[in-house]
DNA sequence: TATGAATGAGAATTCATTCAT
DNA sequence: CATGAATGAATTCTCATTCAT
């Protein structure tokens, strides 16, 4: 009937968040309710609206937050290296390795865009269009060089990041297929694709 | 107030199909109601419930409807070669061509299989699975007799049909691209992941 | 579970009306739910969205509804003459007939305005106007013709009209007081504050 | 994270009553929530139960203070004099002042009688009641000298307190009246109302 | 074959209130 | 004296579904 010993602003909002983005991912957007959400975290209903103004806010700072962490991520991780090759190598690497481990919060962003309303679409569209850019960028790269051989260089994009995405449909961690061997499969895939000059065995 | 003079439950059923993959397509399964569904096709809910027992069902019916129109239309469809560089390349052409055709039938497919009741959802994968398995068996057969370089056969099925179906999500008829010159950039990468010895230019 | 044996779409409605007068006239709308609404009527609370779009909508249509049956009444009962006493006569008889006939009516047209939307707000106030102006129409020209005495026919519309709206407040028809003594007495209140030059004993 | 430097007590009843009076005016008690109150204030809604015991006891108190109020303003600026003429005169002086001066309080305590609970509403009521007789009483006296002509004192209360109080509805400081020609001519139109002999020009 | 009326369960959201800090 | 966290009950509203007509 009030504050309940011990709690903490910051850890019931992350507690939220990751209640919330579980259960998305599993159900769906719109067939997830606030009530199932606030149960497993452990809290009332109406204790959700202390930090998120509404469900669909609570999307959109969900899908938001990832977003701008995976830009960030691979700003501080990607080579210094000016090799086309490597550049996508690294990037697969990246994007594998990230779907891989945030796979909900992939699999949310990919499903829940047309839950969105109009402005928050533009908003979160605009962030996944800067991370497809990354790609983009990559492939015209190599293919100035002659590294690679493709017919269009946003077309593969589409294509190469739907093949990779597509990994966090199918893959489950401990499964038959090491997280090493998933990325050397789709590493060489995607070079070949790209049709790479040096494709590796 | 009852029959509308003239109207028929044949044309009434292919009605609600079609609007209610339209509806289903652009909001998702869940955010659809049925009185959206029953707006568009000009009839009262309850109507709906002379056609399909449930929304559920209504959903389980678009699926396999689908999925089988498709495996039939690929029964038909399939080339008599045994050349698996032939098969794979009107493979491709296939499913693209069926994919931007039925480009709204085979998002809910892909996006709402979590919408399904367990029991509905095996009977639709296991469709699905037989699809899947096509394309499995061209790129076996392809690696046995050396024509293709793949890794893992089921794993590249995965990464092309990913890729390929991605297609939908950004085509549109009548954009800046020809289906024909969809066609060719998709068989040309699809044929370079598969590491084909014979790369069409 | 559906429709109920001998249910009646337009007796629905005009029972939801009617409770929902009764009940906003005691309580106040904001203090009304629709579950009482629903309760005095006898039917599912979701019922009462067949016949109203929202609570909201159903408190302006009450209020237009009632305002519109005043203008009319009147147009249709009102003397002939064009003697402003009269005149001033007959809407004091009209008026309090009709304000403690539709006692809850008045009672809620007055109390609820704040609880409008601003453009429902604008639209019911502007019917009341029109009724207002009826009164200062009359007192007017009475002033013209030399047979009332006032500071002002505006202001003295509002004294005039708040003094016999005032009556519903505690007026019960079956009490020490007859409906025609009651009139008689407004009467003479009013002939008297608008100065009249003859006033009835 | 506790009392805010220089804060005091006093001060902070002050301003949730003046918050609640303003707040509950324009909206209504019910459409009033204490989350409002509290911001208007500047404080968190949890701080307002330091000072009052619940949101419908802050209602009874700030009508009980403010009846209580012009019962002892009355008491303290009514004339000496026992001519019913003068005392009408200053009573309509005094009520108009007071009814513009504390419009929102007037208005709340005219409108939200019904938001009370039953032993709340009697004591409110009662305080009305004695303030209501002070004027049926200048009335009986005027009757019974000869000085008023009226058909029943306290009807005559109901019709001229209506009258008078209907003012807050529409005065607004400021406007093209001022105050003194508005009590002027209610002061006119009341002694007119009440039949009194002199009736000043 | 279809409508029109209604149900009942559950959705998001709000809010007075409580209480550890 | 005041905050910040949370409750729990209630509110408006939606929707799949049912069934008399």
């Amino acid at each position: 009937m009030a504050r309940t010993t011990g709690s903490d602003g910051a850890r019931t909002e992350e507690a939220i968040r990751s209640a919330a983005i579980e259960l998305i991912a599993a159900r769906g957007f719109e067939a997830t309710t606030l009530r199932e959400i606030a149960e497993k975290v452990g809290v009332q209903p109406g204790t959700i609206y202390r930090y998120f103004p509404s469900k669909a806010q609570l999307l959109v700072e969900l899908l938001v937050e990832h977003l701008e962490f995976l830009l960030e991520q691979w700003a501080l991780q990607r080579p210094a290296t000016d090799d086309p090759v490597e550049a996508l190598r690294a990037f697969v690497d990246f994007h594998v390795r990230s779907h891989t481990l945030r796979r909900r919060e992939v699999f949310v962003a990919n499903m829940e865009l047309r839950s969105l309303a109009p402005a928050d679409r533009r908003r979160v569209v605009s962030l996944r269009r800067r991370y497809e850019d990354l790609l983009t960028g990559i492939l015209r790269d190599g293919v100035e060089r002659g590294a690679f051989q493709l017919p269009d260089a946003r077309i593969a994009t589409f294509a190469i990041l739907a093949m990779l995405t597509g990994v966090g449909a199918w893959y489950r961690e401990g499964g038959r297929l090491g997280k090493r061997d998933l990325i050397d499969m789709y590493t060489r895939m995607v070079m070949q694709c790209a049709g790479a000059a040096t494709v590796p065995a």
